[in-house]
DNA sequence: TGACATCTACTACATATGTAGTAGAGTTAT
DNA sequence: ATAACTCTACTACATATGTAGTAGATGTCA
């Protein structure tokens, strides 16, 4: 079981990282989120808690110190997606499929694009 | 500008409840989630801060104290759902519909069903 | 090798949240 | 009226998070 995993909006920018690089160096998340404006020591709190919190894994590779995920993006979405299909729209996912239709962020072509997606990928 | 709200899955489940109802007492809304196991203390705590969040505003109606929430469901969705898009999938909620479809959260059918309530509603 | 640059660990502090006890004001039943 | 009850306000405390400074370890350049 992968548990429940809830990470802040912050942490998640971070993970980001991690996750696209495979594992990152607390420098190349500084520079990857340059635009966030955070601290490098900033990061680097974030980083030692996610690890604390066994998030992430850091092990000294030469003279960097590389931070490694230990759970799957997907794992994450999954669980986070989850959880606010749970509390926003009662466990249902087909309310916010509604709700991104009625609040325009998708539209009946994206709808369309995708079942042709599907169709195909089967 | 409604701003970007956020609330935590308690809050927002207290929140639902004066939602639901259009303002209720603290005792209601023990009530109506008794199953979360809460102390009415907590409750209490909660609703106080919300309010003095400005999320919620509160009036003594005869006996009962009554909260109103100061902000509309919708646009608290719409918030918290626009800022999981941002964070997990770039902004792009054809991707969260994407991983809706992938998790099978959703299906082709209910696909078709909404593609078809959205041809009725028109 | 000594001055300087890097980088991580540790410390610090404010705010938010989860959780609930206690006190005090008001209500009610006997 | 007085004891019992109800309800809110206030207090309390632990954890999580946002944010970043400082110190100490290590690496680098002149």
């Amino acid at each position: 079981m992968t548990g429940t995993v809830k990470l802040s909006d912050q942490q998640y920018a971070i993970m980001q990282v991690l996750w696209d690089n495979g594992s990152a160096s607390a420098k190349q998340v500084q520079i990857e989120l340059a635009d966030e404006g955070w601290a490098h020591t900033t990061i680097g709190t974030v980083l030692s808690r996610l690890e604390k919190k066994d998030i992430l894994a850091s092990e000294t590779v030469g003279r960097e110190r590389k931070y490694r995920p230990l759970i799957q993006e997907g794992d994450v979405k999954r669980s986070m997606v989850s959880n606010l299909v749970s509390a926003l729209f009662k466990g249902d996912s087909k309310q916010l499929l509604a709700h991104l239709l009625k609040e325009g962020e998708i539209d009946k072509n994206d709808l369309k694009d995708i079942g042709d997606l599907l169709d195909k990928d089967k």
